[in-house]
RNA sequence: GGGGUGGUAGUUAAGUAGGUUAUAACGCCGGCCUGUCACGCCGGAGGCCGCGGGUUCGAGUCCCGUCCACCCCGCCA
């Protein structure tokens, strides 16, 4: 007997059928959503990636499929042969193809299913490890679904875009040398070279910028990258970047075409034109409105540096932060009765991880004057200078933190999406897309040392280059970073191409020549043949999936993501390697380490 | 490296003040039911209370340790 699929095409999706199709024979495959035996008739809702279809298995019209039909259980995966029949009035408005129901013919059960460990369904509540364990079952609900088909999407209309404006897709090395500084890396042992370690590249810049000076002019590539550093909702240890480089450009033209690449993306899947040009912000604008390098701009709400206008208020604990060289932040939060006092007390909790002894606020009366538990201490005069930088009207409520300006800053940006969440001010419809430029070209370290905030090649402006030996921290750099909702969706720089410049820009490092030669040298050596300018980007996909579906965690737009610990709990990786596989790689495990003894699996106690 | 939340049936949760046989919902199994779509009705099965130790006559509950998941700070473009 010829098998069902020798017999019958699939014909449509699940999500295919509408009333138009009344009267067609159809053929449809995909799993048991959910059935409902009637004794008399059986109704199962057959799902597939697309959608969802009401099939009906009535006696009178096959009494071998409803027969077979009652063995039906959930997940089951079936075809179905049979015809469209209108539902009348009985439609179901839930579902897309809930005007029409398939009377089956005949059925075919390719394979039963176990009772799954939670059900399938996108209102789900379970546990995360669970769903984890068994990824392939949660990839089967209709958000994961399309979640993953949206980034499949945007991958492909921007790779489109990308090769109609002349890019070339090159691929680069994922197995590189180790480079110290910045992310750190996993690492590979050579089973060739005893004792060494290839690293996995967090990213490909390096090559990117030796293909500028192969003279590809305009590269990118779709790109796993690697980064051994702790986790977070919006991290994983592999993620994907849309690399980008191009040759003679500088900001304007380079973040032109990446707007237009955006721009197509956000079109092709969403249906969405995002204006452009894109705006462009200042960092340092940006740290002192937002209190981020990343700012929502959803959210109307600002900061300002009330510094100096609580000089000599009078109250302690301002003053305090300010002599040991802090800041006062202030924001203001209009129509401030919405905020209880519950939470504005419960502020100071929400502040306290990022290192704030406390958040400080006050009412605002009419005329100006405060109600807060400090405003008997506070000068009449600091308090009317506040009250106008931050443009104060009555009702509003005006927080503080005075700390160090980072502290203050990061922790007032906190409070003021927190807040923002809270009060529903953020409009959730939008899409905030800017520029942050001109970011300092370096940072210091707990010790006071100077490092690169980017990446050494990273161009100083040239209005600041005077400045690299007299006073560093002023310089700027040629970066920039894409922000979307508050996302850094992507970040990059006009590159050094000048030699003398890269050695002034090393020797404020502090890197002499014979460290640059040992960490970079065969990128200095390229840059002795002619160099083009250049310069470049590169996008999180990941993070872009992430907006584009609405997804909550980068873990629900990556197929198969690792847990915050970087295990994946499907395949039970990592795992240790038994002693002759340690052998081979010339590697000896630690003593204390339990598997050091060679025992393979790698079992924890209580697992 | 640090802080927080959670872990009880397949799943999600409840479990009072330490005290008989550890509850509920959904799911699962069996039966009934021609129109359901969160189908309904009747019946049933299902537990290493994360793991290890301690206190106690007695621990899901109290104490110590540990493992796992998630969230955050540090870290990380």
């Amino acid at each position: 007997m010829a098998s069902f699929l020798a017999k019958h095409n699939k014909t449509h999706s699940c999500g295919a059928l509408r009333k138009s199709d009344e009267g067609a024979t159809v053929v449809l495959t995909g799993w048991i959503d959910n059935r409902r035996d009637h004794g008399g008739c059986v109704f199962v809702d057959l799902r597939d990636r697309a959608g969802v279809t009401q099939v009906v298995f009535d006696p009178q019209a096959s009494a071998d499929a409803h027969e077979r039909a009652g063995r039906l259980r959930s997940e089951f995966c079936i075809g179905v042969a049979g015809k469209v029949l209108s539902r009348g009035d009985n439609i179901n408005p839930r579902i897309a193809t809930g005007d029409i129901e398939v009377v089956a013919h005949e059925l075919e059960i390719f394979s039963p299913s176990e009772t799954p460990p939670f059900p399938i369904e996108d209102r789900i509540d379970t546990n995360e490890a669970v769903r984890l364990k068994h990824r392939y079952l949660d990839l089967r609900r209709p958000a994961l679904q399309r979640n993953l088909q949206v980034r499949s999407a945007a991958t492909h209309s921007a790779r489109q875009y990308l090769a109609e404006c002349d890019f070339s897709e090159i691929e680069t090395p994922f197995m590189v040398k180790y480079t110290p500084g910045g992310a750190r890396n996993f690492v590979v042992p050579s089973r060739l070279s005893p004792g060494q370690f290839y690293a996995l590249a967090e990213s490909p810049q390096i090559y990117k910028q030796l293909l500028m000076v192969a003279g590809f002019e305009r590269y990118y590539q779709i790109v796993r990258c690697f980064r051994d550093e702790d986790l977070r909702q919006d991290r994983q240890p592999e993620f994907t970047q849309i690399d980008i480089e191009m040759s003679f450009v500088e900001e304007s033209g380079l973040q032109e075409l990446v707007e237009g690449m955006i721009a197509r993306v956000w079109n092709d899947v969403l249906g969405v034109d995002i204006p452009r040009p894109i705006r462009r912000m200042g960092y340092a604008e940006a740290m002192e409105k937002y209190g981020v390098d990343k700012p929502d701009l959803r959210l109307d709400l600002v900061l300002c540096d009330v510094t100096e206008a609580c000089k000599g208020s009078g109250f302690r604990i301002f003053d305090t932060a300010i002599e040991r060289g802090g800041i006062v932040k202030c924001m203001r939060v209009p129509e401030g009765d919405r905020l209880t006092r519950s939470m504005l007390d419960g502020l100071t909790d929400f502040a306290k991880p990022y290192g704030v002894k406390g958040v400080a606020f006050a009412r605002i009366e009419e005329g100006g004057g405060w109600r807060a538990p400090f405003a008997k201490n506070f000068a009449d005069r600091a308090r009317e200078s506040v009250n106008a930088l931050a443009g104060a009207q009555p009702g509003d409520v005006l927080l503080f933190v005075a700390d160090k300006p980072k502290t203050a800053n990061t922790c007032m940006g906190a409070i003021r999406l927190h807040i923002g969440d809270k009060l529903g001010m953020i409009r959730e419809d939008e899409w905030a897309c800017l520029w942050i430029t001109d970011p300092p070209l370096f940072e210091r370290g707990d010790d006071g040392t100077l490092a690169s905030a980017h990446h050494p090649f990273t161009a100083p402006r040239e209005q600041d280059e005077g400045a690299l030996e007299s006073n560093p921290d002023s310089v700027r750099a040629r970066a920039y970073d894409l922000v979307i909702n508050g996302v850094e969706a992507g970040g990059g720089s006009i590159r050094i191409h000048d030699r003398a410049l890269q050695e002034r820009v090393f020797s404020a490092l502090g890197i002499g020549d014979e460290e640059a030669e040992a960490k970079f040298g065969f990128l200095l050596e390229a840059f002795r043949y002619g160099p083009p300018p250049h310069g470049g980007i590169a996008f999180g996909l990941d993070r872009l999936a992430m907006l584009l579906s609405g997804a909550e965690s980068l873990r629900d737009v990556i197929a198969f993501p690792k847990t915050q610990r970087g295990t994946d709990l499907m395949a039970d990786a990592p795992t240790s390697l038994d002693e002759r596989q340690l052998r081979e790689l010339f590697i000896q495990l630690a003593p204390n380490l339990p598997g050091a003894s060679g025992a393979s699996g790698g079992t924890a106690p209580g697992s």
